[in-house]
DNA sequence: ATTTTTTATTTGGTATGCCAAATTTATTGA
DNA sequence: TCAATAAATTTGGCATACCAAATAAAAAAT
């Protein structure tokens, strides 16, 4: 009996999910490889048989598309993702960068009435420690209107809601610098030379790139 | 990357504790085959490898037994089964009978101190839903305090645990109507005449004498 | 002491999910 | 246009974890 096999399926519709979600640019072959660090070779023959399962369409040009079927089930591993990051930080204690690969794995659990039961418990939560909106049971979203911090006006209490990019490497840094979901921020400055941000948090002034700048998602 | 390769030795190490817990008798390839239901040849298979492991020792009758190390891994992943099905009784509202197959799935989930937080979260718990010890994170299992079925309250789920009486008229008088180390029985009434106790056990009711039921220890 | 039955073991095979390397097919920049 | 580059695809392989069926060995029954 292989238990698990949904699994790497549930990875492939997810990562395709939040490509498609970033709107980079076309996903392709590669880019879902590099998305997934898989061999081109592997993610393509999982994406013959996906489409074959009709969850995902391979256009003219290549492009791997989610069809609604396939963005439907994506949308359930996102929810199911975040709330388990929710439970994680609301009632373990870990804190909101350290969740990530943990609920990697809850994602894929299966049990009937398991999601809507832990949705209940931690109180309907609308966004998880991200700042992410948790899809409902039937994969809706609500979008929350934000703007980068870099494009912000000056002088206005803003509150940071949402995060443009959720690597550890930015978690860890904004960790070091003392930002989060939640906190509020007043942008005193946009430096002309090279866009970096300079911000006022808690009586204190921080310097972000605009990079940095670019990522942090606040309150219109 | 083979990211669940670890739940199928889990499971092998579980079953294998829990057959040898239960001490019907010699856990050989067989018995441990019929308990996973699996095939013989994929058990022998699995029973090697984790023999080169030192996870198992194979006596020379062929019995199949867990070394120290085996079983210390063997009772991280009981303890971790046992408070998932508290976190699922407690704060999800599920069933004591609706939680092992989900339990199942969580046991494997693998993260730094996971275990430890769940369990402070759920208030250090002793005993799972269906009376069983949690082991603590060394694998040490505290003696349970039993109570004699003759004395027990009345509906609710007790587990045979010990025996007062292990001589062999009263080990062969258990086997003949069903019940043994392990199982689960509920007092449904005590007769006042002769304090005969009639319990359910698997849906159906016996009635056994108040001897034999002083003799049944089961979970306090 | 044989036969029968049970258990252990071997052999050959399947499916999933992955990879490296070779090849074909665009795409693109000069 | 045409070579260089990039992307897609094919091919052959590997490991895990399973199975069925054949065979060997051991145990039990007659």
């Amino acid at each position: 009996m292989q238990h698990f096999a949904h699994h790497s399926e549930e990875n492939y519709l997810k990562t395709l999910y939040k490509l498609e979600d970033k709107q980079v640019k076309k996903v392709n072959n590669i880019a879902l490889s590099k998305a997934l660090e898989l061999n081109p070779a592997t993610v393509l023959e999982a994406v013959r048989k996906m489409s074959e399962k009709k969850l995902v369409t391979v256009l003219a040009d290549k492009t791997i598309q989610l069809t609604d079927k396939g963005k439907k089930k994506a949308l359930q591993i996102v929810r199911r993702h975040r709330l388990w990051e929710v439970f994680l930080v609301d009632k373990l204690t870990y804190k909101w960068d350290e969740v990530h690969h943990i609920a990697e794995q809850l994602e894929h659990i299966e049990a009937d009435g398991l999601t809507e039961r832990l949705e209940a418990f931690l109180g309907n939560p609308t966004v998880d420690p991200h700042g992410d909106p948790i899809p409902d049971e039937n994969g809706k979203l609500k979008k929350i209107k934000t703007q980068p911090l870099a494009v912000a006006p000056l002088n206005k209490k803003l509150t940071i809601v949402a995060l443009g990019n959720s690597s550890d490497e930015f978690l860890k840094y904004l960790n070091k610098i003392g930002l989060a979901i939640g906190e509020v921020v007043e942008v005193r400055e946009v430096e002309d030379f090279d866009k970096s941000v300079t911000v006022l948090h808690k009586k204190s002034a921080i310097t972000i790139s605009n990079e940095a700048a670019n990522n942090l998602l606040v309150t219109l």
